[in-house]
DNA sequence: TCCCTGCCTTACATTTACCTTACATTTGCC
DNA sequence: GGCAAATGTAAGGTAAATGTAAGGCAGGGA
């Protein structure tokens, strides 16, 4: 439910109370997250940020040796990233000072897992929008976004039968595609008569994302059936067109 | 205390309870904010978002005509814009359910107004990072907030249509954004028809912004697919539209 | 061996989408 | 109303994108 590129982000949590850390990060883990740094103290906190460089900082009010206020501040120096206060204290002083000071959200203890999990998601969702997605082939990226291909640094612009084509191989990467379905993403209704043609633009795009048209390693051809792409981190293959 | 940016945010505040949104109306002028607009009725606040194209929702859950998580998710369809909850119903199965469907936040009534204002600034913030009004491409620049380009010292007013279209650009610098798209933005409803006047005025916008308006570098066609902005450093905006 | 099938490759013809320009019309302001 | 600026329209021109065709090549079957 929570995309791939949320649950990847880097998150630390300053709390002073091990038992409240222990459960927080059961909870993020289970939900998913697979960066968690912890700290138990400004200190501690101020180091680990400067190693780990978070995404969004979890911060306690309370802290042995300094407040969760003057935290943010220092924290706030070095990177612009999200922070939410996670407190025993609910006055509403406490809070409009967190507020104030620019922290994203503000939780008072005791507080139901899910919320937490919620805003969590809600301000990490808002901060890092999608990147718009890079398809990496053997030797070259694709950006679907820009219609272009980055090979060696260089971008080729891509045309617009070419975005078609590779749009619909790119949906079904690792599949093979038919030459009847290719004629359809490409030419929508009446797509016949087009299989030369297709064979052309199969040719003009091997030669901007091939390192050897002739010997094409990432739009192969399978004999009799079609064509397929071959990514080299498999993208979400689980949505149709 | 608040940006001239943050204040100058479209906000629309939905409540059927004409009481509570005088309330909250003052408020957020008290505050600073300058455009807000009301709506009592779901089919109200729809046609409202049409034409005021809000850049935060502040939404009730109880609606004469439906509740607030249709409307939000009706919202959500024409634009992607932060969203907050507003209701006087306070139990945790709501809270998780406007969450889920992606609310930015969640405050129940009755709420200390300086708690909503702090809410709100925490949220545009986050979502309207600071833009820098001068876009800077090849050979020239862009002021958006006066509507003019400014190429060798030399000032160049935009007009109203160039401004709407070289705005839909910028948002997507870098994209290929589809001739579809910038009728749309240029025309709004009824976008058809105009592709030609369209030509027309990206051959005006080239003769400001281009060295050389034939070759151009900033504004470059993508033969088939649309036109794309290309900007010297990517802005700062991470919102689309 | 020869032919057949399916795909590749290349050069070239055609078409389409866009450019350019001049001009007509509309809009908004005095 | 009258003017200037902004916007819309039309038509001819052009290059890039696309389509076409013809010759090749490799493998498989008879």
């Amino acid at each position: 439910m929570l995309s791939d590129y949320i649950k990847r982000k880097r998150l630390l949590l300053v709390d002073d109370e091990p038992d409240l850390l222990d459960m927080v990060v059961s909870i993020l883990k289970e939900e998913g997250y697979e960066n968690i740094r912890t700290a138990q103290s400004v200190a501690e906190a101020l180091k680990t940020a400067d190693e780990f460089d978070p995404e969004l900082a979890i911060l306690d009010v309370m802290l042995p040796d300094g407040d969760g206020f003057g935290l943010m501040e220092k924290l706030k120096e070095k990177g612009d990233y999200p922070m939410l206060f996670l407190t025993a204290r609910g006055e509403d002083e406490d809070k409009f000072r967190g507020f104030g000071l620019g922290a994203d959200d503000y939780m008072v203890k005791p507080f139901l897992p899910k919320e937490l999990l919620f805003r969590i998601a809600a301000i990490l969702r808002r901060s890092y929008k999608e990147e718009d997605p890079l398809v990496k082939l053997s030797g070259c990226e694709i950006d679907l976004e820009r219609a272009e291909v980055i090979k060696g640094g260089e971008h080729i612009p891509l045309t617009a039968k070419e975005f078609a084509l590779l749009s619909a191989l790119y949906r079904n990467a690792g599949r093979i595609v038919t030459i009847d379905a290719l004629c359809e993403a490409a030419w929508g209704d009446n797509p016949y008569g087009y299989e030369n043609s297709l064979m052309a633009h199969i040719r003009r795009i091997r030669e901007k994302i091939e390192k050897n048209p002739s010997k094409p390693v990432s739009l192969v051809t399978v004999k009799g059936l079609g064509y397929k792409l071959i990514a080299e981190r498999q993208p979400g293959i689980d949505h149709k067109v």
